[in-house]
DNA sequence: TAATAAAACAGTAATCATTATCGTTTTGGA
DNA sequence: TCCAAAACGATAATGATTACTGTTTTATTA
C-alpha cells in the first residue's frame, strides 16, 4: 500500500517541475536518462501512472495520440500549435459556466469539461512571415 | 486522384447516417461485416479516413484512446460518459466566443477549439439508483 | 464490347504508445 | 540485521492504427 521513496520518481517530478512546454513519457525518459542511464522506459510510465493517480501531476490529452504531462495541476487551458504540435498554457479565465450549457436540457450528471484550443503559435506565425516567396 | 465508387464506402457512410451513437472503426467494422462478411479492418480505417479528409464526416477524439467518427458534421458538443464510455450528443449553443477570451494576450492565431464534457449519462444514473444496497 | 490504367480491395505485416510480466534490487520498519 | 513490500530494469504483450502487396473493381476510351 504504502508508496516508498524512488530516486527515479524524484527526478520525474523534478524534470516536469522545470518544464513549462508539456513533455510526452518518451521527453521525460530522454531527459532523465542524463542523470540515469539505465531507467527504464516502463518505470517512467508506470511513475507517471502513480503521480496523475496520486493528483501531482496532470495527463493531457490533446488529440496528437500521446500523452502530455503537466506539472502544474492548477485549472487552466491549453493551446496547441498545428504546426509544431507545441502545447502552451493559455493565461484565461475558467469557463466552468459552460457546464451549466451543456448540462440544460440533459438527462445525466455533468461533472466537468475539457477543452483545448489549437491554431498557430507565435513561433511558427514569425517563420511563415520570414519564409515569404 | 479521382474517387471511384466503392461499394464499402457506401455501405460505411450508409452506417455511420444511421446511428446517432458515435461508433469506432471497430464498430464499423463489425456492422459493416453483416453485410460484406470478408471486407478488411484496414479498408474500413482507409474509407473512414477519406470520408474525414473529404469534410463528410468528423473524427472525434475525446480521451478514452480510440477514434470515434460522427456523421452530423455540424458544429456541436459531445459529452463522454465516465461509467459506460458512451458519446451522446449535446443540444447546446456555440461557444466559439472562448476564443477571444483564449486568444487576449496570446500571440499566436487560434484558429478554434476542441470542446466536451464529461459526468454520468442518463442511464448510469439509473442503474446507480436501482443497485442501491 | 474489349482493353487498360487508376483506384480500391483483402489479407497481412509493421508501427507506435502504452501496459503487463517477472526475476532482481531497494526501501524502511521490526 | 532481517524481511516483506515496493520499485526496478528488461522485455514481452497489447491494442489501435497505418503501411505494404498482389489481386480485383471501376470507369474511360477505343
Amino acid at each position: 500500500m504504502a508508496t516508498k521513496y524512488s530516486r527515479q520518481r524524484e527526478e520525474i517530478k523534478a524534470y516536469l517541475a522545470s518544464r513549462k512546454d508539456h513533455p510526452t513519457a518518451d521527453n521525460v525518459y530522454m531527459a532523465i536518462r542524463r542523470q540515469i542511464p539505465n531507467i527504464s522506459l516502463g518505470t517512467v510510465y508506470r511513475n507517471l501512472t502513480m503521480l496523475v493517480d496520486a493528483g501531482e501531476i496532470t495527463r493531457l490529452r490533446v488529440g496528437d495520440g500521446v500523452d502530455h504531462f503537466d506539472y502544474d495541476t492548477s485549472p487552466h487551458y491549453h493551446f496547441v500549435c498545428t504546426e509544431c504540435g507545441s502545447v502552451i498554457d493559455l493565461d484565461m479565465q475558467n469557463i466552468d459556466s459552460i457546464l451549466k450549457l451543456a448540462g440544460a436540457g440533459f438527462d445525466g450528471k455533468i461533472a466537468g469539461h475539457v477543452t483545448y484550443f489549437y491554431g498557430v503559435c507565435g513561433n511558427c506565425c514569425k517563420k511563415e512571415n520570414t519564409e515569404s516567396n
